[in-house]
This record gives structure tokens, sequence and C-alpha cells, in this order.
DNA sequence: GTTAGCACTCGACCGAGTTGAGTGCTAACA
DNA sequence: TGTTAGCACTCAACTCGGTCGAGTGCTAAC
């Protein structure tokens, strides 16, 4: 047969070294595929076509009588496979997992990120994308005890924030709501810029009770300042030491520092709206992630923004479980935030 | 002189082999210090003074030809002079950078976690009592787009929680406000526990819409779970991978993973009320913790509860610096969650 | 086309030798 | 009596050569 192209068998070679060394995270010899895996053939033979998948450029050596380990190339073989054939299982189990721990907008993205990284044993990172033009649905104040109150401000979106502000002590619950209506009234479909620039005048009109008018301001400030940029979650961080291509702590600080760093974890994140995406290490173009990989499956928010979830891990990686936790959490994301 | 009692040269001495071993983690000779600290001495004055200290107990040779390593016992009278003379120095922008990033009760102890880890670079943990009988102060529907609400209760402690609950389409704020009045009216003053119960009786009178009442009966067995179990959040927890005694990643999985016991993190953290408080390495008898310190700071949540919180680094620690950090923020909280 | 056999390669491991930081001790000095 | 210079000694860290074994490529037989 011919030694230039794949064939069946190659191929189901190919995938035993995959699996293995997903396993191990050790090169992969002939003799171990030979007995391991029942392809019944002997290791010689095992080698021939693994000297021929190395020509092809799937496998490589890291020195000469080491094993085999399988290259990007392989990775992208195994992974463009399963996305094509549709072989990514459902995954009820993540989905169920993944929505009893969630609420609403951004916070969503943290409790996303910690559930996932929970679930899949590695990191996790969501991006919620930048929306402009939020406007403000309601706006309410809650009493509190001791001259406190809660400050909820929602857009149309659902997005919620609230802070504790300082009110007067005479003011009650009807009282309170009183203002919220007249808030509401004249706030509500208003863009939260807009929202900031009119609460001057509103100043005067209240009368001296100017902390609740700065409560908004700066609230409203903090939401339109927050939802106008792309903002990203990280979860799980250091399930990276769980794995030991990072036993070495400076590997592993170079990663953990990465994640540090917004733009370059949106680097990551962001790319075509492909329900499900593989990157494999180099594919990145980041050296430091340069022996990592990167799911991500996209979610919808509204009105055709479309923000990610995405896990980072070793490029061996049990691909197809890591798909499919994440195709099952991009779907629960679109149903909670999708318009 | 006498050799087997301090004096201040020796204590002068000590002082600076702490100093020293805090800032390189390495062993410090005889040499080092009689160079850069102006001692004045030779080598061999300060070698003597070291054989002196190590008889005494204040210092360890990990081998007979490395340096010496500052004992527990030198750790502990350095801190307790720290403490006693209130050497403590206050720490304004400690309090600063924490007051701008924590908002209330139970999310305070998560952000507080973060900010501590942030401002000090070693990872923090917070913990905040339980408390029984928690009340319920405010119960206040938000309206929502598109069907939903927010449901917030607020406690007499001014603890809040909320979550979006589904309620019929034809609910304006109005009717909202009206169905919160009359929940306030009928639960204020109850303990979470009584609310649970009496939520049958009240999802006959208020109609069809039990999704209320079952949101309102889900958080309120949410919250007074919580609230009865003392809780801790952690930050910062991969700062310990800064340091050179956690470049061994056992070492390192061996300590993230004590910070995911919750009951072997509160037997850290808790203990007699001082204001502060710093256990050392063997004093706290955790095996995996020998080689860290706790350094915590307590503080008051109304009616004299009070909580913890703390930094774990290694027991080579700036315990100035950590302390005044603590102080401060122990300080802040007092302030924000006492009565 | 498959397999057994064999020579070869190379990292991992082990032990011996070397280096250098740092000590303890002693004897001289102020 | 306290301080210092000098010197012998110790021991971790590093280097170097040798051995071991996993794994390969190639060849020849099936």
């Amino acid at each position: 047969m011919g030694m230039h192209e794949m064939d069946a068998r190659k191929e189901r070679i190919l995938r035993a070294i995959i699996d293995d060394y997903v396993l191990t995270a050790m090169p992969v010899g002939s003799r171990t595929i030979s007995r391991k895996y029942e392809t019944g053939l002997s290791s010689a033979t095992i080698r021939n076509e693994m000297s021929d998948l190395e020509e092809l450029g799937y496998l490589a050596q890291p020195h000469v009588s080491a094993g085999r380990v399988p290259s990007v190339k392989a990775y992208r073989l195994y992974v463009d496979e399963l996305l094509e054939n549709n072989d990514v299982p459902q995954n009820p189990q993540a989905r169920e997992y993944f929505s009893q721990r969630v609420r609403q907008m951004e916070d969503v993205i943290g409790s996303a990120a910690r559930a996932i990284s929970e679930f899949t044993r590695y990191t996790a990172v969501v991006m919620m994308p930048k929306q402009l033009e939020l406007r403000v649905s309601t706006l309410q104040l809650v009493p509190m005890p001791r001259g406190a109150a809660l400050l909820v401000i929602v857009t149309d979106t659902g997005a919620i924030r609230d802070t504790v502000i300082r009110v007067s002590e005479n003011l009650d619950g009807d009282a309170l709501y009183a203002i919220s209506r007249t808030l509401t009234e004249r706030l509500a479909g208003r863009t939260l810029q807009e929202v900031q620039e009119m609460l001057g005048a509103y100043s005067r009109q209240l009368g001296g009770d100017g902390r609740v008018i700065q409560g908004i301001a700066d609230l409203a400030a903090q939401m339109a300042r927050q939802s106008a940029t792309d903002t990203v979650a990280v979860g799980g961080s250091h399930n990276i030491l769980n794995y030991p291509e990072y036993s070495d702590v400076e590997k592993a600080r170079a990663f953990l520092s990465v994640l540090e760093e917004k733009e370059k974890l949106m680097a990551l994140l962001s790319g075509p709206d492909e329900a499900l995406n593989v990157r494999i290490g180099p594919e990145m173009g980041m050296p430091e992630m340069a022996d990592c990989s990167v799911v991500t499956a996209s979610y919808q928010v509204g009105r055709g923004h479309h923000g990610f979830v995405g896990v980072i891990g070793p490029t061996r990686m049990p691909y197809g479980r890591v798909l499919s936790a994440l195709s099952a959490i991009g779907g629960a994301l679109t149903d909670m935030l999708g318009e």
C-alpha cells in the first residue's frame, strides 16, 4: 500500500497513539500499541506504520530512541473528524451541573467559569461581548436597615447591578418606592451614558438627597464602563497543576500570568463565530501557550452578539469530552442570555 | 557576657538574619551579615554569636556547612515584639484599596479575599461566622424584561441575596411592589426558617402564581443554609507559586488542596478573638502546613460575633507589613459589618 | 505484507571527583 | 575579656564517565 497517504489502519494506529498519549503524557512506543490496543499486529509492523506516520507529519519523536508523540497535525485531524461527523456527544450532565450554578448576566460569566472548570477539571475562560447602548429598564431602591438602601439597576438585556447606598433614615419603603418609580419613569429606555448625563438635572428636583443621585451615577458609570468593554472571567486556573506537562513551576507560572492579561485572554478566545472551535498549540501564535490547546464554544447573547466560553489545557486533552461539555454549556448560555 | 541569654547585640543580629532570610529565602551566612548589615563586626564574631543563637534555639542549620535559618522560636520572638510594642504601623493604603473593592455581606468575604490577596500578594482567606436566626427585613420584587423579576431578600443584618424568577407577564412594577409590600409586611421580622415554613400558607392566598412563592422559599432556604454554617472564601491561592519554597510542584499542590478543604481552612483561621494573631508553621499542628504561617485579624459582625480575615504564606514572611495590612482591613470590615 | 532479530541511539540513572560556601576552633591581638 | 585572623573541615551542588534499558531502523526470513 501507498506509504504517502493515510489508510484506515494508519488512522487506527494514530488514534491509538493519541489516546494513549492523552492518558499517560509519555511518548508512545510501538510495543505499547501492539500490546495494549488489540491491533493484531506486531510491534515491528506498528513501527513501520509509525515511521510512515512520522514522515506524513502526524507524529514526532522527542529524540531518536524515545517513543512517538502526536503532532499538532495529528490532533487537528482527530478534532476535525470529531467536529465533521458531529461526533460530539450530547452532555446533559454538563448542562445540568452548569444550570444549577449560574445566575444572571455579568455574574454569569464568573460562575460559568467556575462551574466549567470544576466540571472539566481544566482551566475555563468565559467571555462576555461588549454591549454598547445598554438601556435602563428598571431602577429600584430596596430598603435596608439603618439608613441604607440597595440600589438595583436592571437593563433591557437583563443585566443586573446593585450597590448599597446611604439614604435618610426617615425614608421608608413606600417613600423609596415612590422615588424608584419616578426614577424609572424618567430614566427607563435611556442608555447608561444618557443616565449619567441627566443626573445633574435631577439632583436639583429631588432636593438635598444627593447621595442617591450620586449612587446611581456611580453605578451607571460602572455598568457602562463594564458593558462597553469585553469582559472575561477565568475559573480553575490552578487546575493546570494537575497535568505533568506543567510540573515545571516556571511553565506553570508563565501560563498563569497569561491568564491575568485580559487582552491575551481575549485573543485566545475570540475567533470566528463557529459553534465549536479548537485551536491547538502553535495555531494560536502565542509562544507561552505553545503546548496548550484552547477549545471554545460560542453562545448567543441578544441581537446577534456572541460570546465565547472555553477551556484551556495541555494539547494532550480528551477533545471529545471537552467538546461535548462546552457544547452543552454554550447551549445553556444561549438559552439564558439570548433574546 | 553570658552566652545563655539574649543581649541587645544578639537581638540585632537575629533581626538582621530574619530580614535577610525573608528577602532571599536562602540560608544566611556570617559573612553576609557582617557585610550587608552595618554591624561593625567581623564575620568571625558574628559566627560566635550565631553559634550562641543556635544553642538558644533561635537559629537552625539545614546542614553543617550551610548558613543559618531562623527557627519558629525566632519568628515568634520577632512577631511578639511587633505585637507587644504596638509596632504594627497604620496602613491607610490597604484600607483604601480594600474599601473600593468590597460590597455587602456574603459577597464581601469573596471580594475581601480577592482584594487582600491582590494587595499583599499572598493567599488570603476570609471567614464569615455563622449567624443563626437571621431575620428578614425586606423582601422585594424588581421588574425585569420578558416576564422575569429579580427577587431580593434583605436581612436585618444587611445580608443581601437575590435571584431571578419567572412571573406572569402581566404583572407590572406597581403590581410587583404591591406583592412585595404584602410579603414584607407578613414576613419581616421572621427568621429565614420561619419564612420557609410559612410559605405553604401564602401559596394559596396569592393565587396561582406559585413560582414567586417557590422562588422565595428556595432563596430563603439557600440563605438559611449558607448563613447557618461558617463560610470561608479564598483569594489569590496561586500567589503561593511566587515563593521559592513552593517551587516543588508537589508541595504547591498539597498547599492548594488544603485550601479546598473548608474544614481545615476554618481550623487555620479560627482561634482566640484577638485583634491580631500569628501562627507559625508547626504551631498550627497541621503537617501539610508545617512551613507556612498564618496571620489573622478578627473583625466584629453585630452582636459580638466575630469573623477572621487572614493571609497564608511561607513562614518567611514580612510580618510587619502583613500585620499592618490585615489590621487595616479588619477595621474596615468591622466598620462595614458591625452593628 | 508481516514478523523476528539485531545493531544502534540516547535519555535516565548512578557513583566518583571537584568546587565553594560556610562553619568551628585555636591562637594572637587590643 | 572580647574581637579577629587563619586554617582545617564538612557537605550540597555540580560535573563527568559509565551502565542500563526503552525504543528505533534495517534486514532477512516467512
